[in-house]
DNA sequence: GATGAATGAGTATTCATTCAT
DNA sequence: CATGAATGAATACTCATTCAT
């Protein structure tokens, strides 16, 4: 029955050439031409895998909203401490780690999109909702548990959250080093404090 | 000095043109073909004024900052009661009105333009600092005239900053009112924590 | 001769769905791809049918072709009144219904690849003098049944055409139902002169 | 105020390029590349003159439109003698003078829009209506000048274009040039008839 | 018979910008 | 101050077609 697909294979290689370009010139200045010749292949060759430039948009945010998530990675060896990796979750996103994810112009231009195109909206809020769930769900597991008693895991959650994306909207402008990673510890603090967890400073 | 030239004029007026089609079609559609022809001009003339696109971008986010400052007027009525003032500050900041100003991608555009060009990413810092230190500044008033006593006046604002924008990120995504209120009070309540004037609840 | 082959089949059906989309955006407008899509088959499929779309074009032609000679098309109860079969060819030819068959873009696309392609001309040319000698032979019958007595069949037959064809050209342009009503009237009284057949008025 | 406009200069200049390539390629090949090219200018100059491909196109068609009512242009020789100029304009429209300028593929293409576009079919009908009331207009005045007694001008008028409208439709398939000539004396003859003035034969 | 991979040329159009007037 | 001429590069996308499976 015809020639096998290989989208697969391809449709993620080029979403990932298109982040490339995007992360070095801006979402804006990204194109269909300049995502093909990265990878050596015709752009029409991108329309054929993407149909348009906007579906092809729609799998480069997928595909950074998947790797938001993957901030919730922790070593297996924690599987039965709630309360390490509860921890181990906060250090992720308050790490250079996570950072060089989420502090690059791609993302807040792919989320700039979200006021325009409901479509967009609407992944970026299951992302978000995923996000302070998933908290959620580790700090309930912790209160189970014992090693923590949190009286509303869900806004606490939330709170975390929107500390981490504002922590990061004015990190994002500092380059001086000791400032960041000052602000940075503050800012961490701040979160453990939410969860009665905070270090005796700040 | 003498009369005051066409140039004065002319300019905002582009800027605002600029703004008007980068909200209803995003930055990065926004060109300076539309931007003349919204107000009449030859596009040429918009070159005239801004010699390139870059200057007129510059301008934009010049007056968008501009804007975000305006969050600090108050009342002139106020004007010898710091604490009617901060109160004032924090309604206007968690008020749809800022929202209004803040919510739409546009900020969120120029903002991203930041990670790849110092000029913009300066500004910003400049920016989000002068809104650290105006609220800082009202804190230590308050201090001063003995209606509050925050510790740390410049963390304190710091934060409350943080919590500010990591609050629009995430309600930029919510279209339910009732949800979007509920939280936005929530947010309030955090800020206001902060200054040891919260509401009972939160 | 055993059983049909696919491409019996397969071929009309394409050509067909060709015919619709030049009707609905014009021919220079139809491309294989929106064929194959509207019958849901692969573009390849189709250049498997035809080689090449210059090919499916001619096949276009034929189809278009063979369909204008259905204006013959008489009820089997005639098949002994020649001046009866005459009068109900001369009623389809000035009936909406040839109308709708004849009144489209496609066929004047068609007719306008003549001048650049002897293949084409020459396909028309055939269809045009196939017409005239039809109508020519019903008339030469009337003669010889003594219901007619038109000198010169042949010409009769051809200006007959002419006026057909000069007709529709204008009607074509024609929005008005009694404009249009009243000028079919008047060409078809015309048409019925050339037989010496025509209502006393006209 | 400004350089001086060119464009009554540069936009025949370029709908006339346009012609030339529909011409010989067909206008279902003729692009503004191409066009461009022609006169050594750049493509977007042709976008800056006429906005779109389609408004080039509406160029092309009223610069069609106007050529064909060149039809009338007669001998001022002529200019009392309306018997003379009728014959005059009778003689234009079976020559092949209007022949090649009527006969070609553009203008079938030109005319196959009107079936999708009501611009283009407004156009249209314009001029052969046009052309209609012209002739109309100089029966009439044969009327009065007591050299014809046509007792319907309108109708005569309109039944002679159709009969040339549909003279070309058959001839323009014609190679053979002996029987192209004896077919359009036929046709001209009969155009004749209709106004009383045709040779005994025919 | 039928599909999907892949290409390369082509399309109209937009863009920022320069320069002449 | 302001317009229009002109350019050249870039854009997303469509197209017919070839070839592998």
């Amino acid at each position: 029955m015809g020639r096998k697909s290989i989208k697969d294979a391809r449709q993620p290689e080029i979403i990932k050439a298109f982040y490339k370009i995007a992360k070095e010139e801006g979402l804006e200045n990204a194109s269909l031409a300049k995502t093909a010749t990265l990878i050596n292949i015709n752009p029409s060759l991108v329309i054929h895998y993407f149909k348009t430039k906007e579906h092809l948009l729609y799998g480069l945010i997928e595909y950074i909203l998947e790797e938001y998530l993957r901030i919730f990675e922790t070593p297996s060896a924690y599987k039965n401490d709630p309360r390490k990796k509860l921890l181990k979750v906060i250090d992720n996103i308050f790490s250079r780690k996570w950072n060089i994810l989420f502090d690059d112009s791609v993302s807040y231009s792919c989320y700039s999109l979200a006021f325009r195109n409901k479509n967009v909206k609407a992944k970026y809020k299951v992302l978000l909702d995923s996000l302070r769930t998933n908290l959620e769900e580790m700090i309930i597991e912790c209160n189970r548990a014992g090693v923590l008693s949190v009286k509303d895991p869900a806004f606490t959650a939330d709170i975390i959250f929107v500390i981490v994306d504002g922590a990061y909207y004015y990190l994002s402008l500092v380059s001086n080093k000791r400032e960041y990673n000052r602000k940075l510890a503050h800012y961490k603090n701040q979160a453990l404090l939410q969860l009665n967890l905070a270090s005796s400073s700040g």
